[in-house]
DNA sequence: TTTACTACTATTGTATACAATTATATGTTA
DNA sequence: TAACATATAATTGTATACAATAGTAGTAAA
């Protein structure tokens, strides 16, 4: 557990990875007892934490029967692709509006971290730095909503795309992002909306496709 | 207070609705006992709501320091418009693909009443079926994240506009939003998705316009 | 057997009690 | 006075206790 947080965080967390990762059974009945028992703490935070899991639609409460597990169909996960690109869309247009000198700088040094690496072969933290790229124009947004809600986005799609035994991204697949990302980084630098958005669609529809989830709908 | 609901879920909904509308200053201190002292309650129930605020991004929480309110400036309520907008669209287009007969029905029926209150003048009850409207396409694109936040964007921008004493919806403004809710209507019929996304875009371009918010960056 | 009622158990909802941390006030020293 | 240290109070974090509700088993009557 994070040292420092409160309880109810850190069980909310993990319950979260629990229920995105697959390891309960959608409709599961969860007892505020056994997390109790689970994890060694009190009901108070435990009760805490299942309110933040419903307000995430991950749970469902139903007064006085219980907490119960709301799981996610493939399409569902899909259909999150699609509305992580919209919004990935938004948060680069106003990025391109609103970012500082200093922002656009952060954002081009998590590329070339990416880009050394990939090509030293460290993939986790390669990893790093794709996630981070992204958070880095969320910030630059400067919309806190935007940024809480991709954030979210991007940790659901990464655990979704960790689960089912499926392996991490592939080499090739790294050089790709790579070379998408340094496509949304030019039309940053260049403050180029246009292009922007036409290569963050391109990306976004590309992991998308990465992930499994390509012939959905779209 | 909502009978039935858990405390906390009714002191959330309380806070929520305080801190929206602007009754508590940015930045202002939330103590809990405060609060419990306010509904008499304990603080269990407090705490719960404060988790949920805090999810929502209403307030700040710092642990062991208590709990912050974060308003909202002008600029992010414009934004969230341009957020609503976006999910509208997506919502539409998936309700075009996905909803049922049954489905489209409900949403003729709820335009048909909306038309008839406010021929009658019953500005109240046409403003219930604009809202019902869209919540209605919100569960016919069959995805329950994309309906859960825009059932919430709608409630925002509701208590937004409702905000510093501006009238309630124009007579004349009630015509033109009936107006477009029949094009959004017709091409839901016709399964329409590129007229749809054209008229659902004007729709939301226009409403944050008649709610004062048009003038910030689109 | 089926239904309805009762008693009991398990679980959730809420209040209170205790522990840990932070803020405030007081006093001391340079 | 200003800076620091200490004691005290206030507030949050967590655990427990009590209340209310829902589920279950068992029994009796039809």
């Amino acid at each position: 557990m994070m040292a420092g947080l409160p309880l109810a965080i850190n069980i909310f967390i993990k319950l979260r990875e629990d229920i995105l990762r697959g390891r309960m059974k959608n409709g599961e009945k969860l007892t505020e007892q056994r997390i109790c028992n689970e994890y060694n703490v009190s009901r108070t935070p435990v009760r805490e934490a299942f309110r933040l899991l419903e307000q995430e639609g991950l749970i469902e409460m139903i007064p006085n029967r219980g907490a119960f597990v709301t799981g996610f169909l493939p399409q569902d996960i899909a259909d999150m692709y699609d509305m992580r690109k919209e919004y990935e869309i938004l948060a680069f247009k106003w990025a391109v509006e609103r970012m500082t000198q200093e922002e656009l700088e952060e954002i081009r040094n998590a590329y070339e971290l990416m880009e050394f690496y990939t090509h030293k072969g460290d993939s986790v933290k390669a990893q790093d730095q794709n996630v981070h790229f992204h958070e880095l124009i969320y910030k630059a947004s400067h919309n806190k909503q935007l940024t809480r809600i991709l954030t979210s986005y991007q940790y659901y799609t990464k655990l979704f795309k960790e689960d089912g035994d499926i392996e991490m991204t592939e080499e090739e697949d790294m050089e790709e992002v790579l070379k998408e990302h340094s496509e949304i980084l030019e039309s940053l630098e260049d403050r180029d909306a246009k292009r922007g958005v036409a290569v963050v669609r391109k990306h976004l529809e590309s992991s998308k496709i990465r992930a499994g989830y390509g012939g959905f709908d779209d």
